[in-house]
DNA sequence: TCTGCCTGCCC
DNA sequence: ATTCTGC
DNA sequence: GCAGAATGGGCAGGCAGA
């Protein structure tokens, strides 16, 4: 298949709103393939050209793409920004340069195309970042415009399709079954293996029974499973009606991997996103080396833990762990344990297909209650009554935890799916707690993909400090609005641009925006935490770092009951972080 | 050798 | 991470 | 309710250039 043809159909989706018709669409582009272009297809989609867990990057994002932009249609840095300012997509940017240079473009294989993208996201080390930029160019210069867009939406993993994993799969179904009846087992199967690529190819090599061989390996990741979120404890027990509760602990989601090889026990951890951890955490690899067990997959949560005192360590400080250098000694300043809550997998044996009731059992038999080596076993409560449920999050939320998880007792281990198994109840769902401050507008950043048609993606919102008498940045904001509210902001902004950063209003380079406007417009904004902040202006003091706010979002646009003179100060912000 | 920019990955 | 939107 | 695509703060590490 000519990857120009792809492209064509890459086009036809994005135009395409109804997910039956993608679904239809995809299976047919699928059905042209050969089995290794499907493979090979199926990575480009998702913005790869090896299958997830292989770390293998472009290390190439918007700021490289822009110069290779450059160097490929002649023109200056600052030029190629404007446009994808304007235009919002630097794969619609290189489609619309490729287009002005009319000359005739050939046309290449996607099997040509793939091998040429792999080239470029291997270079690494001394004069990677040249050879990258002038790749793409000369990549970019061969190809059809249509063609230039989606290659640098693949490399920005951007492709803005409305095509995700999900669909995909039951595109494949499609394929082999010609309706979706073959999801769930395709999904499973996917799932257990993370190589989308893979299965693609095995079934429409070899129909379902292809899929059979694709099983749980210890030292192979599966996708972890996911939770859905609920507002209250009342609405969990009415979806669960019995569930087993356990607290929501501030870490790095982490799955625990155990084997024997050549007589020796092997151990391997893996993140949410399959990405390999074992290195960074010795202490939790040296704990189940300890185990008892030849071997297990086991699900949980890594986080910053002082076994003598109890005391947990905020996630700011525990995330410092995911790091190549330096190992033992920030082991040291930051221990950490795996708070473990699920088995997946025991001494040959798969056990994702028993309730987790059962799973839970035989966690807490694998793992010794008092074990001291970095591992344990989240504390669980298996309840039926709504005030049973809010007395546990209660206790958690002033224990300083992030709030609770709610399982069905009676579910299987699903990996990589995301439902009301599995509920998540935060802290900061509770509107009574979560940290609300009113803050000014100083300026607005254009928006890209589907905001780029408001103009506005993004807005700086600051907060008054009074001792310097000025206007301090505390978060940028771009979530939380609807789309007429975009309208809204965008109209309002308008009104009181400036063209140049004010007197009393300090902001850092790096978060300078687009548009700036005099601080006039009060907004509501939500968040989870106040955090010190490198970048953030509010409350910094010298060297001292500032203040901003973890998962901000607007609440309310416009608050003209109050006037700037009533926002947020300081003052209050330092009173919040340090209660 | 140091530093700033950029990227990828955690949440 | 949170949130919004079209189906 | 699902699936996808917008958006946030902030950490470490690689590379290029001073």
């Amino acid at each position: 298949m000519k990857f120009y043809q792809l492209a064509q159909i890459f086009s036809k989706l994005e135009k395409t709103s109804s997910r039956l018709e993608m679904t239809d669409i995809l299976h047919k582009m699928i059905k042209l393939c050969t089995p290794l272009e499907v493979e090979k297809v199926l990575y480009l989609v998702t913005g790869r050209v090896v299958p997830k867990y292989v770390s293998l990057e472009f290390n190439m994002a918007e700021k490289m793409v822009m110069k290779s932009l450059s160097l490929c249609f002649s023109l200056e840095e600052s030029d190629v920004k404007k446009l994808y300012k304007e235009k919002g997509d630097l794969g619609i940017v290189a489609e619309y340069l490729s287009l002005k240079e009319s000359s005739g473009k050939k046309d290449m294989l996607v099997n040509e195309v793939f091998e040429r993208l792999k080239i470029i996201a291997q270079y690494r080390g001394k004069e990677s970042q040249s050879k990258k930029i002038e790749d793409l160019s000369n990549l970019l210069k061969t190809l059809k415009s249509i063609s230039c867009k989606y290659v640098v939406r693949i490399i920005l993993g951007t492709l803005r399709l409305g095509i995700g994993e999900k669909t995909i799969i039951d595109s494949l179904s499609w394929v082999v079954k010609g309706d979706k009846s073959l999801r769930k087992k395709i999904e499973r199967a996917y799932y257990l293996c993370s190589d989308l690529g893979y299965v693609g190819r095995k079934l429409v090599e070899d129909g379902v029974k292809g899929l059979d061989t694709i099983v749980l390996i210890p030292g192979r990741p599966i996708s972890p499973e996911l939770s859905q979120r609920e507002k209250s404890a009342e609405a969990i027990i009415s979806r669960l009606k019995r569930a087993i509760i356990q607290p929501k602990l501030d870490g790095l989601r982490c799955q625990l991997h155990k084997w024997v090889e050549k007589g020796k026990p092997m151990v391997a951890l893996f993140s949410r996103n399959l990405e390999v951890l074992t290195h960074m955490f010795p202490e939790v690899v040296k704990g189940a080396e300890m185990l008892e067990g030849d071997s297990f997959i086991l699900d949980g949560e890594l986080v910053g833990y002082r076994e003598e005192t109890g005391e947990f360590i905020p996630f700011q400080q525990t995330i410092q762990r995911r790091r190549k250098y330096d190992i033992e000694k920030k082991a040291g300043e930051i221990p950490v344990s795996l708070f473990c809550f699920d088995l997946m997998y025991l001494n040959g044996e798969d056990l994702t297909l028993l309730p987790y009731r059962e799973r839970l059992n035989k966690l807490e038999r694998l793992i010794p209650q008092n074990f001291e080596l970095s591992l344990k076993v989240v504390e669980s409560n298996e309840v039926s009554e709504t005030k049973e449920v809010q007395k546990l999050f209660d206790t958690y939320v002033s224990a300083g935890l992030e709030g609770l998880m709610a399982k069905s007792p009676t579910s299987q281990y699903q990996p990589g799916v995301r439902n009301y198994d599995w509920i998540k109840l935060r802290r900061s769902y509770e509107v009574r707690l979560a940290d609300t401050i009113d803050g000014v507008i100083l300026g607005y950043y254009k928006g890209r993909g589907k905001l780029t048609k408001f103009g506005i993606g993004a807005f700086l919102v600051g907060i008054y400090n009074e001792e310097k008498d000025e206007f301090q940045t505390i978060a940028k904001v771009g979530t939380g609005v609807k789309e007429d509210e975009w309208e809204e902001i965008k109209t309002n902004l308008d009104k009181i641009k400036v063209d140049h950063l004010l007197p009393r209003v300090n902001i850092a380079k790096e978060l300078m925006p687009d548009v700036l406007v005099y601080p006039q417009i009060v907004v509501v904004i939500r968040a989870d935490e106040i955090t010190r902040s490198p970048l953030h202006t509010a409350g910094k003091e010298g060297d001292e770092s500032g203040f901003a706010l973890r998962f901000p979002r607007l609440e309310k646009f416009n608050r003209p009951d109050k006037t700037v003179d009533e926002i947020t100060t300081v003052k209050e912000i330092i009173e919040m972080y340090q209660h």
